[in-house]
DNA sequence: CTGAAAGCGCTAACAT
DNA sequence: ATGTTAGCGCTTTCAG
């Protein structure tokens, strides 16, 4: 029910010029009378004149759009990162469209066929935790159509990503906790699957290795990430006959989850647990105890994943595959410094 | 960089059909030869063929997109509305485009700008709260572009909205802080022009004068609801001569601030002073104590405001001004129950 | 039953 | 210095 905008027909005609004279003239053709072009700008900046991005679209093939698939937005994690790609894309002159898969392998394959059928530009995505099988990516990948992963990621041998060097950050948590006083460190971990989980457990191991503790594997569990599944986890951790005295969790959610877990049993953290992660500086600070935790940087892994989608559309070479890995902070705080 | 897509006329000189064979083969066209449609059927499907949303909305006149303006993506109350507006706008068909303000006067009008530039068939939004002149909604209203406002309204008589009732839950807010046996209960207040602002103190005002308390200028206090402001808004409240007993905190920042002044000055909640607000399900449990809250029923106010806009969008009537009220919940939690 | 033509808004090569 | 034409992808009269 909307009125239509002014065109450059519209100017046109008002003018008694052709269409291509106003074209011309708002873009300072050089062989144009000085008197037409500022006629032409004048009636354009009086009648708000902007031209339409479908025609502009259609005539260059391109959107200026670019499509965006998470797990969700709700989570602060997500968000954060989306907003450090509208930072990057508006600055550019890009408009992003966000659609989230809510960790649904089907929802996910939805919303990139959607995407694509809109015709975005490029594609930034984190894959759902229930994405197993990669081919869809196929006719993406094939179709040259600019795309970065980010965090979850998969195919990185022919697609950039950014993601944060899970091994280290996770062998880093684990000594931490070790050197905290820690003997029986546990990890809940998410999907065997993802490469987050994949390595993080390496990095967990790693760092038992380097302490001197041998794995075992009762202290490591696997959920799906959710506020349920981290409960269960929690509470089969804490009923084992020798239960942990530190648990590394693989994200928020079940670090949040867990902490009301070991709350509700009358456990106090760190003394009886200590408790480590990784999530954000926001939530970190507002719990209680004050969360020890690898710190995203959100906003920049945004950043850099729109520059790096930005430029595969830019560029017309073909793809150059890069992978960036960015720093990741440990923050010690109050939840892991047992008073002993 | 990316490969042109199948179009009616690949399809069709494949075919050694026209153009339009093809466009009505694809809609079942009634007075086709069944063979025709078939051979057409197939190979747009071979071929992936989905039609250039571009090219339709230049004939059409619409994007199927809407347009999300919101302070900011990263506060939960905020993605979590438009995970709102995002399941009813898919569900009918359409995309969103989000951009923030950054609850900037400035940058909520360049974002309106660029939105309606992009051709958006509506707009969702929610002011800054720098936003005190609303002129910038002139020309959209003149010019009949659906819109509807949320949570930060303004010009309800001409533009629908979708509210809470904010008199009575900050009234009925007031009264369970008096029951639980407050008697200096203080209100840490947004900036005085929001609708938010004014209405929450009004209930407040309400709650005290229903209590038998009377209102006591020394413990309302403005902020621009930031972390520092908030911080600062406690720390002034704390000092006074006869401090709060109690404080019912604007939103979700002030109060996450205001908590941690509070214990940082070594205070106990709720026995020294009882703390509520406005807030949403998943921080009131996260933090300790867990906070008694109105929460949002946010997710269902996104879907609500983008129902009504749908609705103004498919309708050819001129615009119907609905005010919708969206029930609030006061949940009762450890942060107002003091021990005595 | 199917094709040709016009038009949505715009640009760029091609006239004049 | 400016106008004409074609074409981006699609639908919809109008012809046949």
């Amino acid at each position: 029910m909307t009125k239509r905008r002014v065109s450059l027909k519209d100017i046109a005609s008002q003018l008694g010029v052709s269409v291509s004279t106003v074209s011309r003239a708002l873009k300072d053709h050089p062989d144009l009378s000085p008197a037409i072009i500022e006629k032409v700008k004048q009636l354009a900046a009086k009648w708000n004149y902007t031209p339409n991005p479908l025609a502009m679209g259609l005539l260059k093939q391109q959107t200026n759009t670019i499509g965006v698939v998470v797990p969700d937005i709700v989570t602060h994690f997500y968000s954060s990162i989306i907003s450090g790609i509208e930072d990057i894309a508006k600055a550019n002159g890009y408009y992003i469209v966000i659609s989230s898969s809510q960790e649904s392998y089907k929802k996910e394959k939805e919303n990139l066929n959607n995407l694509l059928n809109l015709r975005v530009d490029g594609l930034i995505v984190c894959l759902a935790q229930e994405t197993t099988d990669y081919t869809h990516y196929d006719s993406i990948i094939e179709a040259e159509i600019p795309l970065v992963f980010f965090d979850r990621v998969c195919r990185t041998e022919e697609v950039s990503s950014v993601v944060i060097d899970n091994v280290e950050a996770a062998k880093e948590l684990t000594i931490h906790l070790y050197k905290h006083g820690a003997r029986r460190i546990a990890h809940i971990a998410g999907p065997s699957f993802l490469n987050i989980t994949k390595e993080r457990i390496e990095g967990y191991r790693k760092g038992l290795q380097l302490c001197g503790l041998t794995f075992d594997q009762n202290l490591l569990v696997h959920t799906n990430m959710s506020i349920e599944g981290a409960a269960v986890a929690t509470n089969k951790l804490l009923s084992l006959k020798y239960p942990p005295d530190a648990i590394f969790g693989v994200n928020d959610t079940v670090i949040f989850s867990a902490m009301k877990e070991i709350k509700r049993k009358g456990l106090k953290i760190p003394d009886d647990v200590a408790l480590v992660g990784f999530t954000d500086e926001f939530h970190a600070t507002v719990v209680e105890p004050n969360l020890t935790a690898i710190t995203h940087p959100t906003f920049e892994i945004g950043q850099e994943a729109a520059r790096l989608l930005l430029n595969e559309i830019k560029s017309d070479k073909a793809r150059t595959v890069q992978q960036i890995s960015m720093q990741a902070k440990l923050i010690e705080r109050e939840s892991s410094v047992k008073l002993k």
